[in-house]
DNA sequence: GCCCTATACTTTGGACTCGAACGATTTCGG
DNA sequence: CCGAAATCGTTCGAGTCCAAAGTATAGGGC
């Protein structure tokens, strides 16, 4: 594995690259392997474990979200799941095509959308879920409990510090200015009234 | 952010459902934070640095490999990247169109592509990695230097495992099975003196 | 009842992604 | 010297993903 034994050697490069200006090597290194490990994680999960059973990895998210919590607004689902809101309507599309999972309107409020488990995705996830657990056990092999809880915890505080600071972080960085849009996505459509 | 937040709670509801199964918690958190945390830092530095300079992270990701190593041929920046080869072309070629990235024959084989930084590429990689830095270090601020050094060890862990008996083990869950085609993915042209 | 605003889900546009299939090229075996 | 096998980069199909735009519902003020 050429990539994760570079990365030592990546840093000297670097160094090279910028001898004038400080890298902060230990850091670079938490957020590379960060990403390795997710890619890395993700792909063998995939692979042995979701493949075989048709499906991707948003969509298990999805179904374990909607498994462990029950009936949820669609909404939540999203958040829980990591994703967007246009992504989820996708998914949803799949998994109730594939007979999964069933919507329902809400009792009070008309807009909301109600997502829940049918019986097959339930059997589904029983039978899916031990398998998944089994590949966590797996890929976690090479470190003992403690090892695990301190990994947890390391990686827990990376996201506590994104969630919570992030959003004022990025205000400061771009001094008010406008997030700049992606270059994907739908453009803005042109107003009329704007300066031409 | 209720996504955290309701890990050990969602710990609580799946030990509910799994009553009878024995599941390994400690392992499924750390699986869980490795994606929240790879996801938390990718919007992270998308937002805050890579998008005012019109980068996707795969992009910045393969303009780093070739800012680091030099003119490299394709294979190997798409290994180091952790992309498919054919994503890396779709990719080289949005470059491209940018003055980013040149292309060169290599000069024995005609089969390879020889890829490397143009100075506008360079130029570029030498004003944007310090920003990527300083918020590799942002994300990274609840951790000392030695929290540091623990965690990208502990994903080290990770990534070996996978990388070194992930393969074997894949081939033993499936037990000699085919690896089951993904749904997605070209199909066969049809033969004319296929069976009809 | 009507307008206005807020909120929720869906549609749409564009880039990205994998991996199979494909064509071009090199290398191997005879 | 020629065909087979291997290897490279590219194309293609199906799908994921985000965020803007679009559509529908809810609620407040009048």
């Amino acid at each position: 594995m050429p990539g994760q034994r570079s990365i030592t050697e990546a840093e000297k490069l670097v160094e090279a690259k910028l001898g004038g200006t400080p890298i902060q090597h230990e850091r670079m290194a938490v957020v590379a392997n960060i990403y390795r490990a997710a890619s890395a994680v993700r792909q063998h999960l995939e692979n042995a474990v979701l493949r075989s059973s048709d499906l991707s990895w948003t969509a298990f998210v999805v179904l374990w979200v909607m498994w462990i919590w029950g009936e949820s607004e669609s909404r939540h689902v999203a958040e829980e799941a990591g994703i967007s809101k246009g992504t989820l309507t996708g998914v949803v599309r799949t998994l109730e095509s594939r007979g999964l999972v069933k919507r329902a309107e809400h009792p009070s409020d008309g807009r909301l959308l109600l997502l829940s488990l049918t019986d097959e995705g339930e059997q589904l996830m029983r039978r899916v879920f031990p398998a998944f657990n089994a590949e966590e056990s797996f890929v976690t092999a090479g470190l003992d409990d403690e090892a695990c809880r301190a990994l947890a915890n390391g990686l827990r505080q990376v996201v506590l510090q994104v969630e919570e600071h992030g959003e004022e972080r990025r205000l400061a960085l771009l001094d008010g200015a406008e997030p700049a849009p992606r270059r994907s996505g739908r453009r803005r459509r042109p107003r009329p009234d704007d300066q031409g």
